[in-house]
DNA sequence: AGCACGATTAACT
DNA sequence: GTTAATCGTGCTC
């Protein structure tokens, strides 16, 4: 089954708002003309310039330049000289704001992700945004693409609801070196479903 | 042109 | 707990 894709006005709303509604929907890659998809459990908001953490602290420069543009697109970007990291534009255009997703639970092309992931158990492929990556061959090739129109390459579809008892909110981790009060915003959510939780139910 | 560092990971002691 | 891997980016000279 396929659904459309989450459209514009999700992802036209603050980042951390974004970031909460994205626990629990589904990350689509197609690749060779199979689906891979996981259901996303962690995510992290990076709010504008002012923003220590945010890329965008910066300004506008040839690496920012997609967070400056219209809701619904990527933000890959290149880290640690190996490391490649998926975000999802958000807000308004020309305010730089993005979500960065950092966890999912594979539900679909189980076979391939863990082949992409030298076959480490389930539970630990996908829970780190560059494994994600990794698993689901996300690089440079995709920045900037149209999550809310293309279903070619990625897209993300409606998942399940997840409730506020399952999910941890807190600060950004990774990154220790930015000041105060940027290191402790709880721009942090992340979902840790119940044992016995079944991924790939479209509503629980 | 040169430099320091990074929204991390895997492999160590 | 610590540390190497590895290179694009943005800043300084």
């Amino acid at each position: 089954m396929t659904l459309s894709p989450l459209p514009p006005a999700f992802y036209d709303r603050p980042a951390p708002a974004v970031a909460r509604e994205l626990l629990g929907m589904r990350l689509v890659r197609r690749l060779d003309g199979q689906r891979l998809a996981g259901i996303i459990l962690e995510a992290e908001a990076y709010l504008g310039e002012e923003d220590q953490a945010c890329h965008a602290r910066a300004g506008r420069t040839p690496r920012t330049a997609v967070m400056y543009g219209p809701p619904g697109r990527t933000y890959v970007y290149f880290t640690y000289g190996m490391h490649w990291m998926l975000n999802c534009v958000t807000g308004r255009q020309d305010e730089p704001a993005a979500v960065l997703i950092r966890s999912i639970w594979p539900v679909e092309g189980l076979a391939q992700i863990l082949h992409n992931r030298h076959n480490l158990p389930l539970d630990r492929c996908c829970d780190g945004p560059a494994k994600l990556c990794q698993a689901l061959a996300i690089d440079r090739r995709l920045n900037g693409i149209d999550l809310t129109q293309s279903q070619e390459d990625l897209w993300i579809e409606p998942g399940q609801s997840l409730p506020d008892s399952w999910v941890t909110i807190g600060p950004r981790v990774g990154i220790s070196s930015v000041p105060e009060p940027w290191l402790s915003m709880p721009w942090r959510y992340l979902a840790c479903p119940p044992q016995g939780w079944n991924p790939a139910s479209p509503q629980e």
